[in-house]
RNA sequence: GGGGGAAUUCCCGAGUGGCCAAAGGGGACAGACUGUAAAUCUGCUGGCACUGCCUUCGGUGGUUCGAAUCCACCUUCCCCCA
């Protein structure tokens, strides 16, 4: 089975531009492609994740990765699927955040002579001359085709900047850019972007008369339809300080039923075969599957040391166990003492449990607060010193754990 | 450039002088039921020294005993015409 085979029978593929030719070059190890990833946070999230998955499994297979920093482009804003603008980013925040994907991208690909590459669009997109960008790229396109493309489609009716409008030219001079300095012969990228990435392949096409081609990943989607990767709106994060181990792997832990093997099959390495019997499994047997679909990647993200200590902590809290070294932990100091104790809503709002003292109330008469066990049930609840030296395990609702202990 | 319209709490969206911390829906969070699933039902959703008080309805001023609601100016967005 080719490595082309294998991305159909995961699942991950959604377009290409042609099929025979695409399938011989990545079969045959004979692609250099590459990935763009606009920086608009200072971490990558748990969807840039499957791409660099996927620039993983073609490397493997002998084709050259090149993974392109946006630094020009995020001072654009892509508005394929937005249905406003984004917010500027200063410079200054363009560059911190490229220097941050840096670090995070490089635990994952091999970058260095004859492996993967980097690049940062800044390099050629910010010192281009608008006229003369004009006459040479702009002449390319046709505004009627480009307003028909679907990535605008959605701003048609709320309204686009012309900033934005010309994104799709960024990127397409990107890959035409890509293509004579570095043979770069395929992009990749989510499946939102299609029309961008066509306008690439056009744009080679017409000033250099050659091809190049395109292929876009399934966007990773649960079974209602949404995004996945995102808590309440906010980006599952790689960066261990913007969700923590144990969070990552609870994430994926909780996936639902219909979605734990499609994930399994996009995400993780795990063989084929090892996947197609899993998916047999039925009812609670897919817990099984969930433990280890959140094992394998955050191993791949984090490492195994912290994939075992995450597994262990969630097995410990959820077969009811109480001790525990590894949930997620608040130090209390002297200071947050008022005589020697402290109630509870103010440890629920130190430990962030609670977004404020009216929350922390909220959930405790909702009945959503346990502390060592034992459902809080009043709010002038305190604890003394000693009881917190050895640390209070908090409960919030079934699956939030922390540990409140007071040092010094 | 001319004309018309809009901005409300996490999101959508009601409210057009006091009864408004602001309807309804969505989402989030919590409870029950479960398998750390889904579906369902219930509660909850500005803050605090919490039966009371304080700060919110794009911004700044003004009218009024009293403004999310009225007036002026500003900002942003949408629509029509050029």
């Amino acid at each position: 089975m080719g490595i082309y085979e294998e991305l159909v029978a995961r699942g991950l593929l959604a377009q290409v531009t042609n099929e025979a030719e695409i399938r011989e070059m990545i079969n045959a190890g004979k692609a250099t492609f590459y990935i763009g990833f606009d920086c608009t946070a200072d971490s990558l999230t748990a969807g840039h994740f499957m791409a660099l998955t996927l620039m993983k499994r073609l490397q493997m297979a002998g084709n050259k990765p090149i993974a392109l920093i946006g630094g020009g482009t995020t001072m654009i804003g892509d508005p394929s699927g937005r249905t406003d603008m984004r917010k500027m980013l200063t410079k200054e925040d363009i560059n911190h955040n490229a220097e941050c994907f840096k670090k995070q991208m490089s635990r994952f690909i091999e970058f260095g002579e004859g492996k993967a590459q980097m690049v940062n669009n800044a390099d050629w997109l910010l010192d281009l001359n608008y006229v003369e960008l004009l006459r040479e790229v702009g002449a390319c396109f046709s505004v009627n085709n480009m307003l028909r493309a679907e990535c605008y489609k959605q701003r048609m009716e709320k309204g686009l900047s012309f900033l934005e409008f010309n994104y799709m030219i960024m990127q397409s001079y990107d890959f035409y850019y890509l293509f004579q300095h570095y043979g770069c012969n395929m992009q990749f990228g989510g499946d939102d972007q299609w029309s961008n990435m066509l306008g690439g392949t056009e744009l080679i096409r017409r000033k250099l008369g050659k091809d190049a081609h395109c292929m876009t990943i399934t966007l990773l989607t649960d079974s209602q339809g949404k995004k996945m990767g995102k808590t309440a709106g906010n980006a599952v994060w790689l960066d261990p300080n913007k969700t923590s181990p144990f969070e990552f792997f609870q994430y994926w832990r909780n996936v639902s039923d219909a979605d734990v093997l499609k994930c399994i099959r996009m995400l993780t390495f795990l063989p084929l075969e090892q996947i197609d019997e899993m998916d047999k499994w039925e009812g609670e047997q897919l817990n099984k599957a969930k433990e280890i679909l959140a094992y394998e990647l955050t191993k791949m993200v984090h490492g195994e040391e912290e994939a075992e200590k995450a597994q262990n902590a969630a097995r410990a809290l959820f077969a009811g166990g109480v001790s525990d070294e590894n949930m997620p932990t608040t130090e209390l100091s002297e200071a947050d003492l008022t005589d020697g104790r402290i109630d509870v809503i103010t440890v629920l709002t130190l430990c962030k449990l609670a977004s404020s003292r009216s929350d922390a109330r909220k959930l405790i008469q909702g009945g959503g607060i346990t502390v060592n066990e034992e459902k809080v049930t009043a709010f002038d609840l305190s604890f003394q010193a000693d009881e917190l030296r050895s640390g209070l395990h908090i409960r919030k609702g079934k699956k939030v754990h922390h540990k409140a202990i007071l040092k010094g």
